[in-house]
DNA sequence: TGACCATGTATCGATCATCGACATATGGTC
DNA sequence: GACCATATGTCGATGATCGATACATGGTCA
């Protein structure tokens, strides 16, 4: 799993979202790193939703504008329980070997 | 950067070492879960050497075959370190939404 | 009035790291 | 003689992401 796809099921973990509102949560989250683009985002919501980790929760439309929510699975939650649990192991691999090669300053 | 470069640039701050020695190492690193095929390794190897993340250490020839010894460059120890910063920001930033919705057990 | 921006969903071709299979060679074991 | 571990390498296919584009609404600003 790539990053726009962990920081879309990570967007989803805190409540269903529209794509719109997804895009902002993932820029928010990421701490401006992360822009999503529209290509990105809705292949992705495809792929999720086939895979069954994303789910459509219900359409509305504010402002004469349309906008489609999803919420995250069971199965989806637990795809970003495996994968942040990755993420943590491969971060504090990388940190024993970098930090024993780097002796601390102070 | 992917999972497999993540690794071999984690396997090499560890200290030069050659493909072969790489692959176990990131059999071991990743607890089994990731065993790198030589197609990955060897054009990620070229692709990091061009980048600069990565050098060519030494050749050796142990038992009639070549060893070709990688090590990290300056360069690629800072990359590798900021690509750890960001993995663990996003594996703490899915934790906080995924404990939010789900309430400890103790 | 017209330009521009934020909001909102959607498609499509290009890019590029990885995958999977294959090639080639040596040395040891069964 | 077959097979496996060691060791480096190539090549076509796959697939997520990128970048651009399209289209529609409502608000602001000149």
């Amino acid at each position: 799993m790539r990053e726009p796809t962990f920081l879309i099921l990570t967007a989803l973990a805190g409540g269903p979202r529209h794509g719109y509102g997804i895009i902002r949560e993932v820029t928010t989250l990421s701490e401006g790193r992360v822009t999503l683009l529209p290509g990105t985002l809705y292949t992705a919501l495809d792929r999720l939703t086939a895979q069954g980790h994303v789910a459509h929760d219900r359409d509305e439309t504010v402002d004469g504008r349309l906008r489609r929510y999803y919420r995250l699975t069971p199965d989806g939650r637990r795809a970003l329980e495996v994968e942040t649990v990755r993420l943590r192991q491969l971060a504090t691999a990388a940190e024993t070997r970098l930090g024993a090669l780097r002796p601390r300053t102070a």
